[in-house]
This record gives C-alpha cells, structure tokens and sequence, in this order.
RNA sequence: GGAGGUGUGGCUGAGUGGUCUAAAGCACCUGACUUGAAAUCAGGCGUCCGGGUAACUGGACCGUGAGUUCGAAUCUCACCGCCUCCGCCA
C-alpha cells in the first residue's frame, strides 16, 4: 500500500507506475476524491461524536438518541467510503524505483554485469536432469507415480549437498566478520548486524499473506479453505509478518532474519515449461533473508544483500548475471527488484536462481510496522526480502557446472568441508 | 477433540454501566538537591487519524469484530491468542 500523502502529491507517478506494471488499472482521480470525501465525512463524524460526548456527560438523553441516529447514518455512509477507498488503495502497486528499466516483458530487463568464466567442457556438457538420473540422485519419475508431476525425490548426495549448502549458508549470515568482510569489498557503509536463523510456519492464515501483499494471485497459493489456511510460496510470507503492528525502537534496526523453509507453487499456468529437473517445483526448500530498516538505509541494505547473494554464488565458483528487473516484471509490492542468473551450461543458458526485492514501505505499511525515533516520532519502516538458496535450481546449476566427462560431478570447493567428499557420484 | 480459565499502556496490575480525561507500582525522560552518582523531591511519560505557524485542540483505540444502551474496559454473541487439566500424538 502507498502512503495517501505521497499519491495526493505525485499523482503522474502513480498513474505511470499502473502503466508500466503488470496490474489491474485503477483510476487515481477516482481514489483522490474517495479520499477527500473518506476525509471530510471523517471530520464531520469527529463533530457530531463530540456534540454527542458533551450529550451524554450532561445525560440529556433525548439530544444522545437523536445524536445516536445521526451518528449511525454518517458512520454507514463512511465505511461505504472507506470500502472503496481501501480496495483501491489495496490495488495499486509499489512505484517502481528511478533506475528500475521501463517496459513490459523480461525483454526490457537490464543485465548490469556478467560475473565468472563459464566453463570449457571437452564434452558435450549435459543438464542436470540427464545427469542425475543417470547418478541415482534425482528420482522424478517415482516422484510421479507417488505425487505427480513438478514433484521430484532427491536422494543420497545430492541431498546431502542440499545440507551443506544450507550449513555454508548460516556460517556465513551468522558471522559478523564475514558480512563485515563482504560490505568491505562491495565498498558498501552499512550494518554488519548477523542474521537470526529463523525455522518459520510453512503455512500461515490467509488474512496475514494479505497483508504481505502476497495472497494475489491466488491461484498460485495452496489454499486450505476448511482451515483458511495458505501454504508459504517462501519463507518470505511468514518472516515478512513478524513484526506486524509493532513499533520497533530506531536504535534496534536493522533487524534481520535467515528462514529456511519449503516453498509451495501451484505454478498454474506453466504447463509444458521446465518439466524436466529441478527448475520448476510445486515444492522445493529455499534459504531467504529478510530485513527491516530505517526507510533512509533501504537502497544500501538492498546493495549489501546483492553482496551476500554474488559472494555466496562467487563461493560456489558459479558464473552469473545480474540483472536489474523491469516495471512488468517486477511484482506489485516491489520498489527495486534484481535477479542473479546462474549459467546451466548443460541448458546452455541463463537461469533465475536468486532474487532481491527491495519493497520499500510498501508491505510494512499494509503490516503497520514501524520505526520509533529517539525524537520519539514514528514511521513506517522498508523492508527487503531475498534469496539465498533456492535449492533445486542451485544444485542444478552445481551439478551442471560441476560436471565431468565421466558423468560424475566435483564438489565445490566451499561445500567440501561441509559434504565431507571431493567428488559425488562416484 | 473435551473441560475450565484468561486477554487493560514498555512491564506488573486495579477497575463489573456514567467526572475513566484508566488507579497504583516498576521502567523511562526532564528539573531540583549533589563535586559526580545513588537516594529523595517535583513534573512529565501510549498509539493512530484530523485541525492549527505554534501554544494548543477534536476524534478513535482496554485482544479483534458485531450487538444491547442516551452512555460499555465493565453486559451479550462470535472469532483470535495465551494458560491449566483430560484425550490423542512425533
């Protein structure tokens, strides 16, 4: 949800911001005048619930029970106007950041640098589905038989991989002096504050995904409607509410948060895409952070994130790209989104494996979670959220990067004291 | 699943229909006393939405939402959270 002040100033940038994203129209004259008459209805409510305090303290009872009617029937015409005017405001989307590309489709998207040397096999290398399989690692035909399709088993050291990437992981966001590191070199002045490992609920009701702005479409959400109950798409949903209608202290922040957990995705619409590997899941496991800043330390919170996200996949010996995501590709809630994309040379090509959103005080509004200046003053606070691990894709692109003439794959570097071996498959 | 409790400001906690403008204590802030601190004393101290340059001022908020009443923290109903016991269970 935007701030009604900043929509009543700049309403050209909002009107361009419906343009250029992938989202329902909504007529900004028509949500200026909702909010004027939700505002001199409001006004006008205030005098009469006064006229009708001073009548009930002097217990003149016939001024309270006309005051009652009349109170009853400006309260009705104003929660009509709240109603439209909160639907409306519930529709309209983040404002895209100054540097984020115009245009509709990912065609528009900008790649800001290619990092890594993508590597020279004396083979022809194979994706990573061929070559799991072939190792015993990846089972998605009896994930069919057992739970459909876009469901997959992943077995032996594979598995275990998906454990080591997950200990490198919290070795490195628990770490002061690593991410202190990691702001050195991005030649980034931020925080160095650790992130709290978070095992977050995997479901949650579906009023609080809401208010995350992130229950649209909700065709994409498993929805449990006995229960009124949604299934995460990512631990984001359940990390980004912690803090709902808190005022959090200024001198506490940045406050940030590691959750591992599953993430659900009908994938409606996807038929026939990616239906082979571990690219398109209904279910796959994802390491996420997600963070809460003054509104003056987003952009830089955003840069340090990227940070993490290109060492870890530097750490992993990955190339990949960077690409700073467009209007239409961007999501209703997101101010600035980027993509890392890691090279499958066995797809030969660029896959999305990592995001970073920065939302700006879009969510936090919608959530009421603010900020508390020493000046004793509030506001709300602006969020990010981002991927460390996606799980399937980042073992897909080991597997693919890793890859040997004989079918078996090396472990990266980074992983071995975790994985305990040099070589899987073998 | 069954039974019984409970939800009040940062915290503890009083308040069972009308100066509640929510007692009191703790914590916190300011000032006085003090070389400084502690102790003591005096005062202040919630959130949100409006009006006003400002001093100030109007409204809403006692888990949430409905209802009864001229009037609700207080009565009624539903929902949510937490606690205790029983049952079931990794």
């Amino acid at each position: 949800m935007l701030d009604i002040q900043f929509i009543r100033d700049n309403p050209d940038i909002v009107k361009a911001a419906i343009q250029n994203k992938k989202t329902e129209p909504v007529d900004v004259a028509e949500l200026i005048a909702l909010a004027d008459s939700r505002k001199a209805l409001g006004q006008e409510l205030d005098a009469l619930n006064r006229a009708r305090n001073d009548a009930q303290k002097n217990r003149d009872i016939e001024t309270g029970k006309r005051l009652k009617d009349e109170a009853a029937a400006l309260e009705a015409k104003y929660a009509a106007v709240e109603k439209s005017y909160v639907a409306l405001m519930l529709k309209l989307p983040n404002i895209p950041s100054p540097d984020t590309p115009v245009g509709m489709s990912d065609d528009a998207n900008k790649v800001l640098r290619e990092v890594g040397e993508k590597p020279h096999f004396g083979f022809s290398p194979k994706p990573h589905w061929e070559l799991g399989e072939a190792l015993g690692l990846i089972d998605q035909e009896t994930a069919g038989e057992v739970s459909g399709a876009r469901f997959t088993y992943i077995k032996g050291d594979l598995a275990l991989m998906q454990f080591a990437l997950l200990s490198l992981s919290m070795s490195i966001l628990t770490n002061e002096e690593t991410l202190a590191d990691i702001a050195r070199r991005a030649g980034l002045t931020v925080s160095t504050k650790p992130f709290v490992p978070v095992i977050p609920p995997y479901m949650m009701k579906s009023a609080v995904m809401n208010r995350m702005a992130r229950l649209q479409p909700l065709d994409e959400r498993y929805f449990f409607e006995k229960d009124d109950i949604v299934l995460v798409g990512s631990a984001e949903h359940t990390l980004g509410p912690m803090h709902m209608d808190e005022s959090i202290p200024e001198a506490e922040l940045p406050i940030r948060y590691v959750g591992y957990s599953p993430a659900f995705r009908r994938e409606a619409g996807t038929y026939g895409k990616d239906t082979r590997g571990l690219i398109r899941l209904h279910h796959f496991d994802k390491i996420e952070m997600e963070t809460f800043v003054r509104p003056q330390d987003g952009y830089t919170e955003q840069d340090f994130i990227v940070a993490i996200q290109e060492h870890f996949l530097q750490l992993l010996g990955l190339p990949y790209q960077v690409v700073l995501k467009c209007t239409g590709d961007q999501g209703t809630p997101d101010h600035r989104a980027l993509d890392m994309e890691t090279w499958m040379p066995g797809q030969n090509a660029y896959r999305e494996t990592h995001t970073s959103d920065y939302m700006g005080g879009y969510q936090s509004r919608r959530l009421n979670t603010r900020v508390k200046h020493a000046s004793g003053e509030s506001e709300v606070l602006h969020m990010n959220d981002a991927t460390l691990v996606a799980m399937g894709r980042m073992l897909a692109a080991i597997l693919e990067n890793y890859q040997q003439a004989d079918g078996t794959v090396r472990v990266p570097r980074a992983l071995r004291p975790f994985l305990g071996k040099d070589v899987i498959g073998a």
